[in-house]
DNA sequence: TGCAAAATGTTGCAAGTGCAACATTTTATT
DNA sequence: AATAAAATGTTGCACTTGCAACATTTTGCA
C-alpha cells in the first residue's frame, strides 16, 4: 500500500507539511475529534492509530462509512447535508495530521521533485479508496443478507488469495458494514453453518465451497 | 466539475498522450467496449458520449456501478475477481482516449508544469469520484425503499439547492441504483405521492416536505 | 481479581420487499 | 405512420428480514 509520504526524505516532508498548513491532532481513544478539526476541505492522515467514521440516523442507526488504519487519509469536506450526524471517533489512541486540500492543489511556487512524489501518492491513495468503496457497493447492491455475506468473502478471499478470511472487526461491526440487522446476520451465518458452506471459529471464516470458476478479466472501477 | 486536461494547453496535452500511450477509441451506440481494451490499469476518459459500467450477477440481476458522462473517468483494473460479469456499454456513440495508469505514476523524466497540472486535475477528479461514491454507499446502507429514496432525494435536492429533482436517468435506471427491485419502487413512491411527501411530473420530482433542521457541519469522506 | 460493559447467540413475529405476471403507455426505428 | 421495443404501472403472495426482548459469553478496566 502506497503511504502518503513514500520516497520523500524527512526534511521535504517537513517543507511539505509547513506549506500546507499541517495541523496535528493527537485523539485519545474512544473520543470524538469532530470538534477538533477546524476548517473545510483537509486531508486527514492517520500516523499511528484508527479512527471509524461514522454516521448516525434519526432512527438511531450507527453505520460505519470508513475505517482509517495506520497510514490511511480521509477527507473531511463540509457538506450542506442536511439531516444525520456524522462523526470521527477514535477507537484507538490515534495521530492525526490535517493538511489543506486547497493549498495542495493551488500551490504554484514549488515545483520540487518532493511535491510531484507527494501529488503521486495522494493519488494513488485515493484510487485505491475509490477501489475499496466500489467493493462496498457491490456487496451493497446484493438483496439478501446470505448474497452480501457471499459477496465480502469472495471479495475478502480474492483479495488475500485464500480460504480462510480473518474479520478485520467483530460481527457487530461486520454487520453494520454490510448494512444489515445484526440478529439476522447471525441467523444467516448459522445457516451457512449448517448448509456446509462455511466453518466459524473466532474471527477466522473458512470458506468450504468451490469458487465459481469464471475466469474472464473484470473491470473494477 | 475539473476536466482531465483543464489549464494545459493542446501542444501540451498532445505531449501527454504521447508519454502515456493514449489509446482512442470510438464506441458505437449500445455495444460494448470491453473487449477493445487491452492492458492492465488504464484510466478511460470520456471525450464525449455517455458510459455505462454494469455488472450482471449469476441470477441475470444487472446493477449499474458507475455512470460516466462527458469529460469524466474511469478506471479499468483487472482484478481476480472470481465471479459476476462485467461490462462497460456506450449509450450513446462515445469517444474514450486510455492512458496508462502506471506510466502516469512512474514517469520521472517529466518535470514539466503542464504534468504538475495534469497530476492535480486526474487527483480533483478522483477525489470528486471518491464523494460520489461516499453518496451511494449512504443511500444503499438504508435498509428500507423509503429511507433510499428519500437520502437520494435528499442528497440530489442538497446538491442543487433546489426542492426539484430532475432524474438524470429513467425510473428502471434510478431502481438500479439505487439497488431495489422495480416494481416495489414504484409502489413506494405511489405511497410517498398519497401521503403528501412529492409530486411527480415525468422525471421531475418535487419534495412537499421541509428539510430536517440539523445544521451541524457534515463530514463527507 | 472482580465487575461492568460490550459482544454474541437465540427466537417469535410483523412488516417490507422481491418476484412473477400482466396491462398500458411511451419511445425508438425503419 | 406503423410497428417493435422499452419503459412504466399494478397487484397478490411468499419469504426474507428488521426489530424487540431476551440469555449467555467475552472483553476491558479499575
Amino acid at each position: 500500500m502506497t503511504k502518503l509520504f513514500d520516497s520523500i526524505n524527512p526534511r521535504n516532508i517537513e517543507k511539505l507539511e509547513k506549506i500546507f498548513e499541517t495541523q496535528t491532532l493527537h485523539v485519545k481513544k474512544n473520543t470524538s475529534l469532530l470538534k477538533s478539526i477546524h476548517g473545510d476541505n483537509l486531508i486527514g492522515y492517520v500516523m499511528s492509530g484508527y479512527l471509524e467514521i461514522i454516521k448516525i440516523d434519526s432512527n438511531g442507526t450507527k453505520t460505519i462509512l470508513e475505517e482509517i488504519y495506520d497510514e490511511d487519509t480521509f477527507n473531511t469536506s463540509l457538506l450542506l447535508f442536511n439531516h444525520g450526524e456524522y462523526d470521527i471517533l477514535a477507537k484507538e489512541n490515534t495521530d492525526i495530521i490535517l493538511l489543506d486540500y486547497e493549498s495542495i492543489i493551488k500551490t504554484r511556487e514549488i515545483n520540487k521533485d518532493y511535491y510531484f512524489q507527494f501529488l503521486k501518492n495522494l493519488l494513488e491513495i485515493t484510487i485505491a479508496k475509490t477501489k475499496e468503496k466500489n467493493e462496498r457497493i457491490e456487496i451493497l447492491t446484493k438483496k439478501t443478507i446470505r448474497n452480501r455475506l457471499l459477496e465480502y468473502f469472495s471479495i475478502t478471499s480474492n483479495k488475500h488469495g485464500s480460504k480462510f478470511i480473518y474479520l478485520p472487526f467483530n460481527f457487530t461491526d461486520l454487520a453494520d458494514y454490510l448494512a444489515i440487522d445484526r440478529c439476522a446476520m447471525t441467523r444467516e451465518l448459522k445457516n451457512l453453518k449448517e448448509e456446509g458452506f462455511i466453518e466459524i471459529k473466532g474471527k477466522r471464516i473458512t470458506l468450504l465451497y468451490e469458487k465459481y470458476s469464471s475466469s474472464d478479466p473484470l473491470i473494477n472501477i
